[in-house]
DNA sequence: CGTCGGGTTGATTTACCTCAAGCAACGTGG
DNA sequence: CCACGTTGCTTGAGGTAAATCAACCCGACG
């Protein structure tokens, strides 16, 4: 079965089989961590980066005093960890919300990869470019929309980078393995507040969730109602110009 | 004179003089755009990067119906449209807030540097990546800080911000040209109330304001007052372990 | 000399927060 | 298999940080 990797590096990248096996082969390093399973800690440095293959982990920063900001959530097909070779310590940590299944790849591994696969090399960057748009986005949440607006924003976003790597139902149906304080502190708001929001949105007929399942009822009544634009994600298909660029971009010794 | 992108690089990085001359030679092509300028605009495909070299400028998301969130302020020695080379359209707008002036880099240009100048490519990766941080930083103040941190904590990034580009002078005073719309749309506040708070800034002697002059008078006291932690900058210097990973990733073929 | 961008201030409203409690589902151990 | 702590969800009451609305002021500038 091809990893959720290269499932989503098709949306946006021509890759040659032989750059395909070798990510379902760094995928093929599989590694289960327990819910709750640290894999970066934040003020510590760390020896790997970490491709998701299964379940949900979460990127957040904690401040001294208790309170904690979650920065994004990490789906099956994300990496964790990238910076680690650049920075000293993670200013982030990286926490399991479920079991999760991950491929780590050691520093040594990553500057191998950068240095003889420059094109997988910009996929990786790729990948890192788009997380960053989805964090800068929910700076857009948290500064420029109320908690209804939030809330919905959210579920929109993760049906469509769930449908980006094949994990969301025909119906809509998507695990979904947050309990209302993640919300809370992924969202800045008080986990009450975000009670009576999902309550709000949930009689609305916009998404129902029944324990770690949810669903997006009607897709273009809940786009309207929280505005959403999708041209952050970057996953419309990227035009044939730009999929030459990436070719264009791969050195001589790497397969034609 | 060095380049402020040289300088920034040098908190973490042993260049070369002969990279260092290769960037000076990018910084070489100066141009000036006047204040109010978007070198990069969104939903528009663009057509090359830009480094900073003197002067502010703002990344910024606008929503449809008027309301914006500013991401994060870029400085001089900052680069702007680094992801324009993976992205077939721009998720945000950077614009000038005073005049500037940048050295635009095509994306010819950049494919080649990345192509024979890896360690230079790893360098603007890791200005890439600690943009990144900075932004999740904003997410955190947005989020879990109330008006005054916030606030508090923008003064004092930004002078660790300009002091690491040598732009912030002895006594704690540096070039401020942001009104107080701009902090209301890059910190989640109305303006009238970042107008209020920064009264109280004032007033308790943190941070003293005239015309596009700032300063930040108790830097102890300013620092405990909204819980700085500057471990996100990544500005500590970064030990020799880290800085001969980057060495070590250098390919054959690059001068020594 | 009018207009415009920017700062300041007051009065009022509101979208959230905090505190507090109750309830259902669940695992765990005795 | 019952007592229990725990975790997560829900609801109410009351409080507050920050928004909104509305002036007014000032200096710059054409």
């Amino acid at each position: 079965m091809t990893s959720p990797s290269v499932l989503k590096l098709r949306h946006i990248f021509d890759m040659s089989p032989e750059e395909e096996r070798l990510l379902d082969g760094i995928a093929a390093r599989k590694v289960e961590l327990p819910k709750g399973a640290d894999f970066v800690v934040q003020g510590e440095s760390d020896e790997a980066a970490y491709v998701m293959l299964a379940g949900w982990a979460l990127r957040h920063r904690q401040l001294a005093d208790g309170r904690r900001q979650i920065l994004n959530f990490l789906l099956p097909g994300d990496w964790a960890g990238l910076t680690t070779i650049l920075f000293s310590t993670a200013d982030h940590s990286v926490t399991a919300v479920t079991p999760v299944v991950v491929a780590p790849v050691s520093h040594a591994d990553m500057t191998g990869l950068f240095r003889d696969h420059s094109r997988l090399a910009l996929a990786i960057y790729w990948t890192a470019a788009q997380e960053e748009a989805v964090v800068a986005e929910h700076l857009v949440d948290v500064g420029r929309r109320n908690a209804y607006e939030r809330l919905g924003h959210l579920f929109f976003e993760t049906v469509l980078r769930l449908e980006a790597v094949s994990q969301a139902g025909d119906d809509g149906t998507f695990d979904f393995p947050l309990n209302q304080t993640a919300l809370a502190d992924a969202l800045g708001l008080s986990h009450v507040h975000v009670n009576r929001t999902l309550k709000r949105l949930r009689r609305e007929g916009l998404v129902e969730i029944e324990g770690r399942k949810a669903r997006v009822l009607d897709r273009n009544k809940l786009e309207q109602a929280v505005h959403f634009e999708s041209t952050y994600l970057h996953l419309g298909g990227e035009p044939a110009w730009l999929r030459r660029r990436f070719a264009r971009s791969a050195r001589p010794g790497n397969q034609g």
